[in-house]
DNA sequence: GTCTATACACAGATAGAC
DNA sequence: GTCTATCTGTGTATAGAC
């Protein structure tokens, strides 16, 4: 009961901050959501950066479920891995279920890295996208000029591209057919893959 | 007087924009940056989003004295002009002097929309940057299979990325390291531009 | 654990004297 | 136009009854 009822809470602060952000969502939004009083929302939750933590920690626990999916195929290359787990986040993107946090926050900063769960979790993610990237560059399918680090970073910010809000609130593009460009602009950029030789 | 005041009003909200985000940052931090009580600001500009604001047309402002610095020299090709601005835009970002506003901000949202000199210089650069992308793809320097309108607001979204401030703070690298990295990955994607046969 | 009611702090904006 | 002082709304968090 206590488990499904926390449940309930976090899957509305991940709508309400994939919605309107940390900063514009407020602890009443929340209440009001779940149909609880505040006052009863914090007696799960001790703060509203709880809160998102507990939303951002569910997120990569399903990103983590996914992933092991993909680990369940180890004759995939490591580079279709990556996009595999790259469109993933789109999608989420596209639902309306990726929370979005501001990167300045301090409040929220200080929780975030001192709450060790979600500290695990995303080493873990980083650890296993790591990896793949490390593999895709020895067989030249990443740039191996590139320090893995920094395309581990890109990586990680196009999960929150406002790029795909951008287009989906104002162009006539598919779902599908925003995650493809996007997609493309990510792996090859704007120049696109273009006519190529092959690499060793 | 005025207008040297308002300037340097400005010049505040330019910097704590850029270091502390629009909803964090106070008009009290302003007052108090500027040297001036908080009654005199509201002399000057009626809201906190109408700072925003100004802050945004000077930016814009400077950008469009860029790209005018880049239109005397035709003979550089479109996309040789795409990535010096790009460029311009990162040292922005380094020197700690770009604006960041939240994409989902609703009350800034009406503001900035209704704001006619914003919008004006809004479409002149997304005008003058489409320009050289068409350009671009017409040579095939840039990618064909995408619509311009993709290319235009993955090069604004590059403008802000997180990931540029995230490199600069986790990493040993030096500015010119990073913004060479970056400019790689949103040109020639996380997979690099690697052996390439000629386009047409 | 849930509720109603409220404390507390702070930020945006204004009043009114000079 | 600048100041000090203040209003007003709102958001986080808590008290205390049930």
């Amino acid at each position: 009961m206590l488990k499904a009822r926390e449940d309930a809470i976090v899957s509305s602060v991940n709508r309400l901050l994939a919605e309107k952000g940390f900063d514009a969502m407020t602890v009443d939004d929340v209440a009001a959501d779940v149909g609880i009083a505040k006052a009863s929302l914090y007696k799960h939750f001790v703060s509203k950066e709880e809160l998102a933590a507990a939303a951002m920690i569910r997120v990569l626990d399903y990103t983590l479920a996914f992933i092991a999916t993909l680990e369940a195929k180890p004759e995939v290359a490591a580079i279709d891995q990556l996009k595999a787990v790259a469109r993933w986040t789109m999608k989420v993107q596209l639902a309306g279920e990726m929370p979005s946090l501001p990167a300045q926050n301090s409040a929220l900063r200080v929780v975030l890295t001192a709450n060790k769960p979600y500290i695990d979790r995303l080493i873990q993610v980083s650890g296993k996208l790591g990896a793949w990237i490390m593999a895709a560059q020895a067989s030249g399918q990443l740039d191996r000029k590139l320090p893995p680090e920094v395309l581990l970073y890109t990586l990680f910010a196009r999960a929150c591209d406002p790029v795909l809000g951008l287009l989906k609130s104002t162009s006539t593009y598919s779902d599908e057919q925003i995650t493809e460009m996007l997609l493309s602009t990510c792996f090859d950029g704007l120049a696109g893959a273009g006519p190529r030789l092959e690499s060793v």
